[in-house]
Order: C-alpha cells, then structure tokens, then sequence
DNA sequence: GCCAACGTTGGC
DNA sequence: GCCAACGTTGGC
C-alpha cells in the first residue's frame, strides 16, 4: 500500500468526472514520461489511494482522492495513429507506455498551491518543487496523513 | 500568453 | 556519449 499524487487537467478528466461516475474505472491515458510510466507500472498496487490533483487551470491543487483500481496494461492510445497520445514508436507487441484505472473516493476542498507551500510538514513533495513537472509523484505516510487527516479533517485518515 | 524548467531527440 | 535544439509542462 502506498499513497501517490496525480495531476490531471480538470478540463480533460477532473475530480467532477470521477464523482458522477463511482462505479466506473478511468484509464489514466496519455502519460508519455518513463519516470510517471514506471510509477503506475511498476510500483503502484491496487488499493493505493492517490490525492487528485488539478493542474494547468486557474486554481491549481488537491481536489479529491482517488483509488488504482486496476493492475498495470498497456495504455491504448499509444496505438492509434488518430489518437492524439499516439507513440509510432511503440507497438501492441511491444508497448512503451503502461497505465492503471483509477476510481473516484471522494471530493475535497480545493488544497490550493499556497496554502501547500505555507506548510513545513511538506516541503519535501515534488510537486511543490520549483520546475517540476512530473505528473505522478509518491507522496509519504506522513504527508498523506498530514493533508488528508489534518488540512482536510477526513476522520478515516486521521492519525 | 509568457517563460523557466525540464525531458527527449538526433547529429556528430 | 555529448550536447544543442526542440517541444512540453504548468504556475503565474
């Protein structure tokens, strides 16, 4: 069991998405970077929890949780030369990209930027780092609980 | 829309 | 295997 952080832009797929849905999987499709592919690849398992991020929007932050779901497979889009996340370096034989299912938990309050950054207890997550662009980072027990349990007041993961 | 930071590509 | 050029990310 291990906690991750998920970015998404909420215009593609947001927490809202999730949340109409519960019942249902989401492929997280189109990662095209080998340090986010071999997080979901290799080191994720099912039933981590990961916090739902929204970026490249006008209030950037934690906007829910969600759950992987599904056991590591080929990321279908890398096939399709229509797809905008087509690879035509990759092949169905040999597939360069690997993805997971997520499913919805639950919707929080919007964790924005500043507020993250305000905090001692988590300067140490990348996603706070200056120029980071990885869209799927580990986040620590301790961050997890101290966001979840503490700036989110959820009771389950409370320590 | 700007632009700094970063990952990837490809010529050599 | 170096490294300049390029494309992308993502906060602001």
């Amino acid at each position: 069991m291990q906690y991750w952080l998920m970015k998404s832009e909420p215009d593609e797929v947001s927490i809202a998405h999730l949340a109409a849905e519960p019942d249902r999987s989401f492929p997280w499709t189109g990662v095209r970077n080998y340090q986010a592919r071999n997080f979901m690849r290799d080191a994720m398992h099912v039933g981590d929890l990961a916090f739902f991020y929204h970026s490249s929007c006008a209030e950037p932050g934690i906007a829910g949780i969600c759950e992987i779901c599904s056991a590591a497979y080929p990321d279908p889009t890398q096939f399709s030369a229509v797809d905008r996340y087509y690879d035509p370096k990759s092949s169905p034989d040999k597939p360069r990209w690997w993805l997971r299912d997520v499913r919805f938990v639950a919707r929080t309050r919007l964790l924005g930027l500043p507020e993250m950054r305000a905090c001692s207890a988590l300067t140490a997550m990348p996603v706070l780092a200056r120029g980071n662009r990885l869209s799927i980072t580990p986040v620590t027990p301790a961050e997890w609980q101290f966001i979840a349990g503490g700036l989110l007041g959820l009771n389950r993961f409370r320590g």
